[in-house]
DNA sequence: GCGACAG
DNA sequence: ATCTTGTCGC
């Protein structure tokens, strides 16, 4: 039996499932939002091996798409990674960096499925419930439902059904790219986040705060060393 | 039993 | 996710 330690807790996978369901009925899957000012995308690397887990924060003005502040949070990885229990790998070191920011964003573009998850539980969902924050989920790769044929061209999109319940959208954010996948993460509805995923593109296949934040969590690069040096420019 | 399986 | 150079195409 697998175990892992969670808000100082051992559980096990099967606690670890019952409390995501458990959570599930606590997102708010309506329009909560009010006026979005920054948008920040959120996403998580990995260091020496897999045993340092890093998050990136990029805190974005909306719908300008400037850069006006980020963290990155490393903490020590606390298990590996298991299909359907990515949040409890990934949240810790996410809530540590949200924490870390001094600019607030009104809006979270989490890398990873929010609603579009077998217990409606993806990791967008555990961010956004645990901070409160507005969250939407941007996956680049499908965890489950299925979806009809969708165009090649830019703006297309399909829903993401799980049987009769729509758990998502599959949209093209780029013709002729792999699509993203869509979905609520917590006080937001899918309409209004397909909408603001299509407000946060700026001619790429990812919305522009998660390829920040992509590339702040995975340390490459000079890519920090840029970051700040936009930030003092814009004091 | 077999196939699927975010990052 | 991560290990990694050049390369084909819009």
């Amino acid at each position: 039996m697998f175990t892992f330690e969670s808000q100082g807790r051992c559980l096990t996978v099967a606690e670890a499932r019952d409390w995501q369901q458990a959570m599930a009925r606590q997102i708010v899957c309506c329009d909560d939002v009010g006026d979005v000012y920054t948008v920040a995308g959120v996403d998580v690397g990995f260091e020496e091996k897999g045993s340092v887990t890093r998050a990136a924060v990029a805190v974005l003005d909306f719908p300008t798409m400037r850069l006006v502040d980020f963290a990155i949070a490393q903490l020590p990885t606390c298990m590996p990674y298991i299909p359907g229990l990515l949040s409890f790998r990934e949240a810790p070191a996410v809530l540590t960096a949200l924490q870390q920011l001094t600019v607030q964003p009104d809006l979270l573009l989490c890398d990873g499925q929010g609603r579009a998850h077998p217990r409606r539980f993806g990791v967008a969902c555990h961010v956004g419930l645990l901070s409160g924050i507005p969250a939407i989920g941007v996956a680049k790769q499908r965890l489950c439902g299925e979806h009809d044929a969708l165009p090649v061209e830019k703006d297309s999109l399909v829903a993401l059904m799980d049987g009769q319940e729509t758990i998502g959208s599959v949209l093209r954010s780029r013709t002729g790219v792999k699509p993203l996948y869509v979905s609520i993460g917590h006080r937001i509805s899918l309409t209004s986040a397909v909408h603001f995923v299509q407000d946060s593109l700026a001619g790429y296949k990812l919305p522009e705060p998660i390829r920040w934040a992509d590339g702040l969590a995975s340390s490459r690069g000079k890519i920090v060393e840029k970051a700040s040096r936009i930030l003092e420019r814009s004091i």
